[in-house]
DNA sequence: GAATAACCGAGACGGTACGTCAAGTCTTGGT
DNA sequence: ACCAAGACTTGACGTACCGTCTCGGTTATTC
């Protein structure tokens, strides 16, 4: 049972979209989200404002898809040692996170996640899943190479670790680099 | 040559002041910061624009200044058991946040630090030093209990519990309340 | 050489032309010139916008073609008496102008005529130059049957009627009715 | 009784409002009624959008008033002979009319009022009203100098006056002047 | 009877202007 | 010098149409 949704008319120009989601990033990160207009996006883009508006229901939503386009994909770093692959890991999140665009991505994603329950379920769900089981895979290779107690609750771990990233980001701690920062909570719950 | 600042001319009114910070922390709890408008608040706290521009330079200042007034005297918990302590820390933190109130100040808080890392830096001066402070105090006397090692980082203890605390709140756990999830996160550092 | 503008392809669709008039008409009926949009005619006529624009070059030249597709035929009355003659064409006026299309339509060509020379003239040639010859036709009439003086000049009798329905159409009168005022003012000149 | 209306705060600004008209005005006579933009209008009266919104509804009420502006006084002639009278009547609309200004002026009249019928009300009341009467005094000096016969309905002429003046505007008459068109209906309705 | 050419409905495109809203500043008369 | 009220400028919002363009698909005429 097929669901025919075969479109009619003109289809969207995905050069426009990409135009738009590109316009989108550079404003996010030359002057936030709050000071972005979504006619400086539109001119930005060389696109009229309705073709944002056909695609978006407004600001917000054209914010959420630019910052989603980003995504990179999870990859599982593998290299031999459970320290290791945390590092990767710690490493290619702060390689995402430290640079205008993933300031303000994250600066975004907090806020609306903090004002808007659901957001912070959409995103929970699409981005911080993928995430959780890569590291899924991270913790149970290392409790076969017996490098930690078979008892290890993966998801707690990686739910501190998130945490600690969080709140590095926004309070900057002020002895420590904020990898050292996370990778030190890491290791007492690994114990 | 004195700097003896005496206004001259009518006082301030204490009245509008109080009735400006009211009416900010109704409509923050009610709306939110984004949609909450100055031109309300002045509306419902019966008050002319400029008296509330006569005091704030703009949106952003009056409701931290609102927030900053609802923020209540630290208290240093004294139950006799390090783990009492905590848990009084914990629930007393809970009641602050669990109310439409609590919720949206924390977010504002949020957003706006993760947006601005100048109102972070003061946010962290102002709100957090005397809570870390506090939590120093409770490490110290379990110190001397014996409760725990002597070497243990009171700061990062306190660190790992404040963004656990923070993450929770923006991704509510599944499995767990919040507090019981903030606790374990405890245990596990203090080991 | 002939000029045998034979064309090629698939020739227009008459039920497109028709309903896309009949659309119009009943829009612009409905809710004037302004505030009918191009959109709906086409939604309405369950059309293409391209099919429209395919035929005029914009809504002005879509409405005056619809327009013009309700005239009727010009019928040259013939009572027997000039006033007989006369009150017909009143009474034809009339019918063809009280009802909301064709109210619109007047306010349409009014509108347009009097910000659009041109459109003006044409108007002039094509709708009114031949009621103005019917209307030359039963003076002529009168003047065999010795009704009018000879020297009556035919086209000013005709300005004169064509005002005074202007007028009344615009800024009904108040005492009598619209069909009367214009009659009166034919009497006077008529004399 | 007094009906206490007295206005708190700021009060309007005059020279906004003038500003406003003055470049209402201009726009009116350069590009039309439909061409012209309330932003633009806003701009060259260096004044914010709002400001004019928050005078009027909306561009027709804007424009309305505009015209109204510009009304001159009524002058009732008084050069001792009827015909006179008359012609300075005649050459006084056609100097109002005869410009860019004066000509946008009527067909955005006409315009709305064939459109309209509430503002064909109100303009009749407001604009044809006190020439109506100015038309009658001069009547009623000629009645007294026996120019005319004493039962010589002042109201209808200056219908009829008022009539040919739009018809021959919009459909300016090839043979003769306007002016002459006019005078002509005039001394047939007189007699 | 296949190719060609113009048509068709649908709907996206870049634009322009609309009318609304809020931010932060300014100007009243009055306390 | 303060106050409430409500004006002011600025600038973004999201909506509605305009007239154009691009799809896949449909007739007629021409080869």
């Amino acid at each position: 049972m097929k669901e025919d949704n075969k479109p009619q008319g003109r289809p969207r120009s995905i050069q426009s979209h990409q135009a738009i989601l590109k316009a989108a990033l550079e404003l996010l990160a030359e002057v936030g989200y709050e000071r972005m207009s979504v006619e400086a996006i539109a001119q930005n883009a060389k696109v009229g404002k309705s073709t944002i508006y056909r695609r978006y229901k407004g600001k917000e939503e054209l914010v959420a898809d630019a910052i989603e386009s980003i995504r990179e994909e999870v990859v599982i770093p593998d290299t031999g040692s459970l320290w290791g692959d945390i590092n990767a890991l710690i490493e290619n999140a702060a390689r995402i996170t430290f640079n205008p665009l993933g300031k303000q991505a994250v600066a975004t994603i907090i806020s609306s996640a903090s004002s808007n329950s659901e957001f912070a379920r959409i995103y929970a769900h699409k981005y911080l899943q993928p995430r959780r089981e890569a590291f899924t895979v991270v913790i149970k290779k290392a409790k076969i190479r017996n490098e930690v107690r078979l008892d290890l609750d993966a998801d707690f771990v990686f739910d501190v670790m998130s945490g600690m990233m969080l709140y590095g980001l926004i309070f900057p701690p002020t002895s420590e680099t904020w990898e050292e920062y996370v990778r030190r909570a890491m290791e007492a719950v690994i114990s």
